[in-house]
DNA sequence: AATAGTAATGCAAATGTTTTCATAAGATTG
DNA sequence: CAATCTTATGAAAACATTTGCATTACTATT
């Protein structure tokens, strides 16, 4: 009988408990300074004594907003994505907006399907990784207009708002480093690029930079590999099993890099001394490993924070205007790189 | 105008442009086969002419589930937590579920928060870390009586759900390996056991090991550090400088396990010839470092899959029953251990 | 003391669906 | 060919809330 009661405990319940009537009650909710604060007690109490909980979802069908936001990203499990993951969620949290988070695997059309999910669910924002998704996606975006915001790339001309970091310049910055050195036989070890903008840029960025120093990478010397230690390490040995080696390796993203770093251990190679290998994002534990890896700084944490609180601020506030930061980048000398060794 | 309509394109617009009314149309959404294939081919045309998306908050309300379920974790920026969210959330998307997901970093009272936010969005099932939780958050999920299920832990006489390793076994083997190779002079390095049950448990397996053969693990050889490997890295290099130092490390987690490698390389001692490092988790990553990491592992994706499947099956099914899946440890031996080196 | 102004509350309409019940039109059977 | 059964559809109530408008009871002003 208690049960049937809490069970369903609505906010006429409430309100009947608190002898006052369903808009009294939910004036002490949404606008408090509006309800006589003897009232108001009496309707917390009553709120109490029910086990009673708002139904967001009647909210939203009238109008109001769902206080949800929807981040839809490659892959949860991995460094590079909890860390943004993480700081996204806190600044969101902190609005008052709770998470709705789906991942796709790198398949664009299975973001598609997600992106709808999340409209269906009338998230009052949409986060998505990079600018690469298929025109369906940006189609129902727009139509929707509903406000959108792009983390991890920087694009200047972008049509949507945007928090990253320029994927071009940062292969740019870790050439550039591996050319101070002296390096010219340079291994490229690289995720697909298919579906994956962000590895499509680093890597021309590293390959116009090379040109530009007459620097070229012949085939035998790119490597692919997905996002993984275990994987990567497999393919940097056998690139560095090559009769000919590179005196180093430019990884697509610090993953990689650790894997690199562990296969040239794994090989008896000592790094820097016989190859220096240089990675991109400084993701937690790049630091710490020994040695400390050398790589491209990318703020995943600020990105993460900076996209929150400006997509619901978007919301909030109502702006529609696009907004584009791009984050600095910074080359991370630490104990993988060094000179080349000449005598090889 | 076209902007006015296509805005608010909800099932009457739809009904409308159709020339069927609001109930078809749900119906051909719902239970497709109670319609005349012409009547669906129409809809399905209105439906893609207006750009129409269901609202599921609608849905909700009038009694439908949510299609959501709400995941509480500590934090999500870790190897530990990312790879059950991940294959989790792929569990119930492939049951038509969307994940909420929030955490709470490790205190209680925000997970009671975030708890009660998650009941207002009419969430169909909630899963939560480990058993510890404040009576006011037991209270709430018992009330609500929705399915629930805690991850990460498994206990016999759990009156909640659960899908986990039995961390005070844990604790158990990854002693016995290290009594097994000799070891006497043992150090723990496990984060704060305050909000964190699976800490607790593991040391305490540890140290009731440790005791049957009778080792006694001074004071000073106790240190404590959160999950991270820079700080854990720092601890160990403490630890390791004592005059009198251990000859193994016993970690509570292999985040921490990795920060004790790298110190010991830091310091220029051989792992494991100078000293052992076991951890507990086997995360990704930990098989491939070099040396690779000697831990007891707990399936952490299995986990995940196995209490999505399980939750969502309770919801669809509504099956009240308690369900408890103990999964399989093993401690896994590579190479971060050995026999000590009985000159020091 | 009468009027205007204000504060607190209630009433009822509206939000976008789903579902039960009713109805109409064909198909099947004796 | 009438009676019954199906199949496809529509009308309307229900779901839990919010909010514009109306109402009441005070307080302040002249």
């Amino acid at each position: 009988m208690i049960d049937k009661k809490t069970r369903k405990a609505d906010i006429i319940a409430v309100a009947k408990a608190a002898r006052v009537s369903p808009s009294t009650v939910s004036r002490s909710f949404n606008h408090p300074q509006m309800v006589n604060p003897a009232t108001r007690k009496k309707i917390t109490r009553a709120v109490e004594r029910l086990g009673y909980i708002r139904n967001r979802a009647a909210q939203t069908m009238h109008g109001r907003r769902s206080g949800t936001i929807g981040l839809i990203v490659p892959t949860i499990n991995h460094t590079i994505f909890s860390q943004v993951i993480q700081s996204f969620s806190d600044a969101i949290d902190a609005a008052g907006f709770t998470l709705l988070i789906t991942s796709h695997g790198y398949d664009l059309d299975r973001e598609y399907a997600m992106l709808r999910k999340l409209l269906e669910h009338r998230v009052d924002g949409i986060a998505l990784i990079g600018f690469e998704h298929t025109t369906a996606s940006f189609n129902m975006i727009e139509q929707q207009d509903i406000p959108t915001i792009a983390i991890w790339n920087y694009m200047q001309e972008s049509t949507m708002s945007c928090v990253g970091a320029d994927n071009v310049l940062a292969g740019r910055l870790a050439a550039q480093h591996l050319l101070s050195l002296g390096h010219r036989k340079i291994g490229l070890v690289f995720p697909s690029v298919s579906g994956n903008d962000r590895a499509g840029d680093r890597q021309s960025g590293v390959l116009a930079t090379l040109a530009e120093s007459a620097v070229t990478v012949p085939d035998f010397w790119r490597t692919q590999t997905p996002y993984s230690i275990a994987q990567a390490k497999q393919v940097c040995i056998d690139l560095l099993a090559l009769d000919h080696r590179p005196t180093a390796l430019l990884c697509g993203n610090d993953v990689i890099a650790q894997g690199a770093v562990f296969a040239s251990q794994h090989m008896g190679l000592n790094v820097p001394g016989d190859v220096s290998v240089i990675g991109i994002g400084d993701f937690v534990g790049s630091e710490d490993m020994e040695p400390g890896l050398t790589t491209i700084r990318i703020p995943a944490q600020k990105i993460g924070k900076i996209a929150g609180d400006q997509l619901t601020q978007a919301i909030t506030s109502e702006n529609n205007q696009v907004f584009r930061y791009r984050c600095e980048l910074q080359c991370v000398v630490r104990g993988t790189t060094a000179r080349p060794n000449m005598n090889c």
